[in-house]
DNA sequence: TGTACATCAGTGAACGCGCGTTCACTGATGTAC
DNA sequence: TGTACATCAGTGAACGCGCGTTCACTGATGTAC
């Protein structure tokens, strides 16, 4: 297998090109052809040492997502035994995250703007084989994320949890997706200077304090309410 | 001009079935020939009436956000002569936004999905054309919104209103553009049914508490600080 | 009322293009005997 | 040590395909005189 052996160069020139025209363009308008001239390299070696376009994509994702989802392990670790028995609380788990990213080591200055738009692009972008190959290979950091998620806010039920979870992904894949366009026009209106991690900074206490809102739920005047 | 001339079937029954497919799959990943062949058309029907497939796309945008935007108008003058003299609160202005848009005079059930859906699209695919587009057109109601948000947020400072109000976007554009896929997992899942304006309900406490959060920004650990 | 012409919606077929993928091939390096 | 062969990264050119768009055309309807 091409893409499990010692990296020749071109491997890596090759994922350091569809990463970078990925984030900056989504996967579909992005052709294998901008990719290899991005990477000096012939066309058809993406397809001999990924197999498929699809491969590739999938292959830009693990590259920073294996790395990412064991350091997310080690942090979560670090947070229950320190918690030693009660649950951490909302905004330790998700700093944990946070965090986690933020301190990945990073190929370049742009790592982490990339790393969280591609995030972003796989939650928008409908890449039917991407959702499944993150599922598959990610489930479990996934999931030990909902349980601390799950245990951190004991008063919600299971459906108001369910959307607010959604709600919270939404702002952050959304917000990491178009940070650079954000961070640009942000320095043009108000010529402020802004780092991920500022952005990082601002984003937990907003969604700390979206989940754990007093539920008031009222349906609009118009519209007959569905008995709960 | 042929497309602002009395409509025909024709013109229709392509808006009608670009509209869902942009909405199920994206633009980009949507042909004129799927477009065509749903609707029943003559391929060349598209080009023939609306010129391209970009102004197709933003044809599909008019459409809906033509009578919405007025229909915000019409909200916005309600709820400001409602408060005569003192700003709208938070909650009001977002439960205006959400119920002129719930309130819409819908083509089908789906109505509302399609164009919450197509909203978040709008806003993640990079369309350059028709973000220019809506930033021309719709300016108004947008730039009033963006006022009565900050009458209503006076504590905040400009960054961290910026900041917010994108995180608020991302929550809904996100929600929404996901929105039947999510309805269905919670379905299977949990066995309960949700519409979207049950979704809009809840979304709106959640905003509302991120958007007043105390602002407790640290920075993470490992980070140099930047001096604000 | 009848004829000639203009206008317009809609059509069928083709255009050129860029796409992902394939394939026969090269040339360097390693391995067996 | 020398020769024959295998393995592998990488290449250049082409493949078939689906794409958005174009174009000459049809046929129905409206208008002028």
């Amino acid at each position: 297998m091409a893409e499990i052996m010692a990296q020749s160069d071109t491997v890596d020139r090759i994922l350091d090109a569809a990463e970078e025209l990925f984030a900056e363009r989504g996967f579909s308008e992005t052709s294998l052809r901008m990719i290899t001239s991005k990477a000096s390299v012939n066309l058809a070696a993406v397809n001999y040492h990924f197999g498929s376009k699809n491969a590739l994509i999938q292959s830009v994702f693990a590259r920073f997502l294996t790395p990412f989802s064991s350091t997310l392990e080690q942090a979560f670790d670090a947070l229950e035994s320190d918690c030693d028995g009660q649950p951490p609380t909302l905004e330790q788990t998700l700093r944990a995250l946070t965090e986690s990213a933020v301190r990945m080591p990073q190929r370049n200055e742009h790592g982490i703007s990339i790393f969280m738009r591609l995030l972003g692009l796989a939650y928008t972008q409908s890449q039917g084989h991407l959702r499944k190959f993150l599922e598959q290979e990610y489930s479990q950091p996934f999931g030990r994320f909902m349980r601390l998620l799950k245990e951190a806010t004991p008063q919600l039920s299971a459906v108001d949890r369910y959307w607010r979870i959604q709600f919270m992904l939404g702002a952050t894949a959304f917000t990491m997706s178009s940070s650079d366009a954000l961070r640009d026009i942000l320095q043009n209106k108000l010529g402020v200077e802004t780092t991920v991690q500022e952005i990082a900074g601002r984003l937990v206490p907003f969604l700390a304090a979206g989940m754990q809102a007093r539920d008031t739920v009222v349906m609009p005047a118009a519209v007959k309410p569905s008995v709960a």
